[in-house]
DNA sequence: CCCAAAATTAAGTTTGAATTAAGCTCCCCC
DNA sequence: GGGGGAGCTTAATTCAAACTTAATTTTGGG
């Protein structure tokens, strides 16, 4: 998961992208708005943290750009708790969703797990779960039959990923797009490696690979592919 | 389906190629306006995207005398976000769409597969469905009688062109020439071969075979051809 | 600075989708 | 009604994609 953090205060930057990066998100950070209008639409990211207050170019106008030219990445804004007005216009100018500075970052990493979550049509659940498999965002595990099981970093994020996108077909490509930064070989089996690595430890069933497609989350349906009880 | 993209920007155009590749179009790639001129008129491409700033011919006039050559294939035009302008100027000049760079590659894959259907006359569903069976793009799968049925790649392709074509009679020609980039044998049997695996999977009557002329898809009418409740 | 764990690269192997090929069937036309 | 061509079907082949294991590099903690 791609994250973009656009604030200009050094020290909250400094924490954010220490703590987002230990939650298992690949993070860039820019402290201007100029940069932020042009980056934040040509590199994929998943969601953007999006300080109002900035050098170069007002956080309100970017998003108001970005909304216009059709991005529709989730943006959350973050708001001096003074500037009261500002969460209105920002709601109003396309944000999903807001935080008044100053904040706990616990906070900030459920709001974020949160509208995730909301933006790939998963707003009903409390925590990510398919298909048997639950994942524990916070020790970075998972339960799979009441055990639980410990991930690496790399096997959770991916995991991660591809439970926020359920029955659809996630590329290879996308998926070193969006768990890596910036430019990781294209002909790297870095994601393959990890795959099997899920498979050992969650079994085979749960990443189906569609050859010259992708693969596909599957959790753990044993032949009744509807999910519903026989 | 194949795709023509005419952009300069090497990175880019790599990317999109990978990307559409693994959505299963059959993409070309040139990067210059001359070039682009001929070849998209003279390859049978069902949807161009064009960059407007190109070496060689700029990408207005390019357009501009592919409309004039009676060139009908739709058009989704690249433009800088800061060439407002642009953009107006692309759509008098016949363009059908357009999206502001920078953009994120599942923004153009939406883009793409929303102009297709509009190009085909059917803007008004929001995924390709016929008689019956629903086709699932993001899982390039198939619903069919609430049942889920999976397709390769190559079934898959072949399956939405003809959904693309409801009720006319696709050729087994045009078949090899829109789902196989440059050149593939004449005389070969692949159409035939995984138009049998279609019908297996989604039984006989889906496609019809008319002798000497095509296939036609027919989606799942029982015996009913007019699709009227009787 | 060193060590262990994790991430990544690399190399060799397996797999299965895509294509080719070959023989069969069904139609159409004489 | 039978000859020929178009289309169907099954089986064999092929070759790149995906898997697996091991070696190497990177990382982070002590």
């Amino acid at each position: 998961m791609r994250l973009l953090i656009v604030e200009d205060q050094v020290s909250l930057a400094d924490e954010l992208l220490a703590d987002l990066g230990c939650a298992g998100y690949a993070v860039d950070w820019l402290a201007d708005g100029r940069d932020a209008l042009y980056q934040g639409a040509s590199e994929p990211y998943d969601l953007i943290v999006l300080d109002l207050g900035l050098p170069g170019k007002p956080g309100l106008e970017v998003l108001r750009e970005w909304r216009a030219g059709g991005l529709a990445t989730p943006v959350l804004i973050l708001t001096a708790r003074d500037h009261w007005a500002e969460r209105i216009e920002g709601l109003k100018a396309g944000a999903d969703d807001y935080l008044t500075k100053p904040f706990h970052p616990e906070e900030l990493q459920l709001r974020i797990q949160s509208l995730l979550r909301r933006a790939h049509g998963l707003a009903n659940q409390t925590r990510l779960e398919a298909g048997g498999v639950q994942l524990d965002e916070r020790k970075q595990s998972v339960i799979h039959n009441g055990k639980e099981i410990t991930l690496t970093a790399a096997e959770f994020s991916l995991l991660r990923y591809l439970m926020l996108h359920p029955q659809q077909i996630v590329s290879k490509l996308q998926l070193l797009e969006h768990l890596y930064d910036g430019e990781t070989e294209r002909d790297s089996n870095v994601i393959e490696v990890h795959v099997n690595h899920l498979r050992r430890k969650l079994g085979k069933a749960v990443i189906e690979t569609r050859r010259n497609q992708g693969y596909l989350f599957n959790g753990l349906q044993t032949g009744n592919a509807t999910g519903l009880a026989l």
